[in-house]
RNA sequence: CGGGGCGUGGCGCAGCCCGGUUAGCGCGCCUGCUUUGGGAGCAGGAAGUCGGAGGUUCGAAUCCUCUCGCCCCGACCA
């Protein structure tokens, strides 16, 4: 490509909107266009590595045997109302009408779709197991566009899924997909790591999440020595308990007014967070219910869900707080708080004179005793686990790490086919639902999880498998006939030879080259000026590592060649 | 949805608080000449309904009301 005739829009100075790396770089670079919130154009380069990566996806999805479809954006509300999700799923799924009113979703995952697909067409055991993938446009309204193309409302996914026989046929098409998925991001030279993850919306009893390590991840990782890694949600940890052997006190009403946080609270009264009993509201399938952990901590949602057994659990509106404790948020307590259930956290139970919501405005208990002063219908291991506490498998202290969550793999069992009564007939004749697995893998944000890892101050540090353009041609002045006769031929050589060149042809200065070069960060520039000619050599440096190597005119191809398979 | 911030030529910003002629600056863009090994120089030039609507005023980018869009934090979330 001819970067004269192309359009690629760089910008000196970083764009006013950006916040992270990838996302500044990307459109500087002109990589990419913001159309709307959360909506990008993708211009001539970042098409070129979107691609790049679809690539390797669909070559590493088709090497473990899956099969390509290609599924509608939009689906019919009926298909989401047979599993629920029309209702469950919530503001995130992208909601439109056609002229006759008649309700569609833009697909934002397509288990519903692909089920409806194998319950109309597959019969027999004997066609099991089979894995279908697409990749595909995908939509979320998401509440919170940001980061670029790391979380848009339109997006690039792989999705895949798998229809088995029985569990053991899951497992093994499960891990071979998680295999496929590890040389998918070495290839991509991301460093990366898979850790056991919570079901989420999408249900299941068992899933793994790769997670592309970077501090401007959205997502937190918890990880051990030992080789335990897991999303915080999801991570298993024991907690040090705070050890409490003062004599229990009688239960006092204090006056704490507009303290609404365990720190005002804390600060106010003089006493440390981990004295403190926060209590949440939560609606759990529609039930009301009271958490309670302690004040250091944070509740983790997920296994809240677990312990509830519900299918979604929510912090409580306001108004359904104000009812129930007869306060404003912020005072809520365990203490006569009749007629809902009380979860608790393990952590909870040891604890005396501890401080809770009064249950009234600006006023908090002390000296409360858990059992003592109020009843708990259940403890239940409900705290995020963080940095420090201990690894639930050998005991060591805990780490954490940001990630970004580039892919997640779910075994979903029966979840999707029973609701949707997609069944084949097995070998004793028995109708029975397909037991299934589903892959994610979002290649729009693999782009941008690359250029997180690969940049440097001067801008974007392609790994060579997904660079745009392998090479760049930069002829230092295009007013040196001989330097650009020199530079056509070397382009015409190279893509004859089956190498992708962008070709700085421009009439610019070599200084807005160089940095254009450099920002737009193809893996190696071949610099073609008078100064090399006159030795009859060509410039070629590794934008990696910055190491040049002078190459003799002659043997141009031969050496460029040569370098690139170093790069590989 | 709650909190905060921002919308002024293509990009980045100033001006607004304290209303007053032709709305500035840097980069980019166009023409010409000179240049070309790390964001060139000189000369000339084009380009802005100051996000939109309404209002106050003799007069609004500036003040008021409403509205739309964008960003950040939070809540939420494959």
């Amino acid at each position: 490509m001819r970067w004269s005739k192309a359009l690629i829009p760089t910008h000196k100075e970083d764009p006013s909107d950006a916040e992270t790396t990838s996302h500044k770089l990307m459109l500087r670079s002109g990589y990419i266009r913001k159309l709307t919130s959360g909506v990008y154009n993708y211009l001539p380069l970042g098409r070129r590595a979107l691609l790049k990566v679809e690539a390797i996806v669909r070559e590493e999805m088709d090497a473990v045997g899956c099969q390509e479809i290609l599924m509608p954006v939009l689906s019919p509300s009926e298909l989401w109302k047979e599993t629920g999700r029309w209702d469950v799923y919530g503001k995130e799924l992208w909601r439109v009408r056609d002229r006759n009113s008649r309700e569609f979703a833009l697909g934002p995952t397509h288990e519903e779709v692909v089920t409806d697909i194998v319950r109309n067409e597959v019969r027999s055991y004997r066609e099991l197991p089979f894995t279908l993938y697409q990749i595909q446009t995908k939509f979320r309204d998401e509440l919170r566009p940001r980061f670029g193309i790391v979380r848009s409302r339109e997006f690039l996914m792989k999705d895949a899924y798998s229809f088995h026989r029985d569990e053991e046929s899951l497992d093994e098409t499960y891990k071979s997909i998680c295999d496929a998925y590890t040389r998918i991001f070495e290839r991509c030279s991301l460093t990366f790591r898979p850790v056991e993850a919570a079901t989420g919306a999408i249900g299941g009893s068992h899933s793994h999440e790769f997670m592309v390590l970077s501090d401007t991840g959205e997502s937190e990782i918890i990880v051990c020595e030992c080789g335990y890694a897991a999303t915080d949600e999801r991570a298993e940890g024991a907690v040090d308990p705070h050890p409490c052997d003062e004599a229990p006190g009688e239960m006092e009403r204090v006056d704490t007014p507009g303290m609404k946080t365990i720190e005002q609270v804390s600060e106010f009264l003089g006493i440390e967070p981990h004295k403190l009993v926060k209590t949440i509201i939560y609606e759990a399938d529609g039930r009301t219910v009271a958490a309670l952990v302690r004040g250091d901590r944070e509740i983790n949602e997920a296994k809240l869900s677990m312990a509830l057994k519900a299918d979604l659990v929510v912090p409580a509106p306001p108004d359904v707080i104000e009812k129930l404790t007869g306060a404003p948020v912020g005072f809520a307590g365990p203490v006569g708080l009749d007629g809902i259930d009380v979860i608790a956290d393990h952590t909870v139970e040891p604890l005396v004179n501890v401080v809770v919501g009064g249950n009234a405005q600006d006023v908090h208990l002390k000296n409360v005793k858990p059992g003592r002063d109020f009843k708990v219908t259940a403890f239940h291991d409900i705290v995020l686990v963080r940095k420090g506490d201990r690894c639930a498998r050998c005991g060591a202290e805990l780490n954490s790490f940001r990630g970004i969550e580039v892919s997640q793999a779910f075994k979903l069992g029966t979840k999707y086919s029973s609701g949707m009564n997609a069944t084949f007939l097995d070998e004793d004749g028995v109708a029975k639902p397909f037991i299934m697995g589903c892959y994610g893998l979002g290649v729009s944000r693999t782009v941008a999880a690359i250029i997180e890892q690969h940049n440097d101050k001067d801008g974007i540090v392609w790994p060579l498998s997904v660079a745009p353009f392998a090479v760049e041609i930069l002829v230092v002045s295009m007013k040196s006939e001989e330097c650009t006769t020199l530079a056509d031929t070397l382009y015409t050589d190279l893509k004859t030879a089956g190498v992708e060149v962008l070709y700085d042809d421009r009439d610019d200065s070599a200084g807005v080259k160089f940095k254009d070069a450099d920002l737009v960060g193809m893996p190696l520039r071949v610099t073609i000026g008078a100064r090399g000619l006159k030795s009859g050599v060509v410039e070629a440096r590794v934008r990696k590592t910055g190491e040049v190597s002078e190459i003799p005119v002659d043997d141009a191809v031969q050496g460029i060649l040569h370098i690139l398979e170093t790069l590989r």
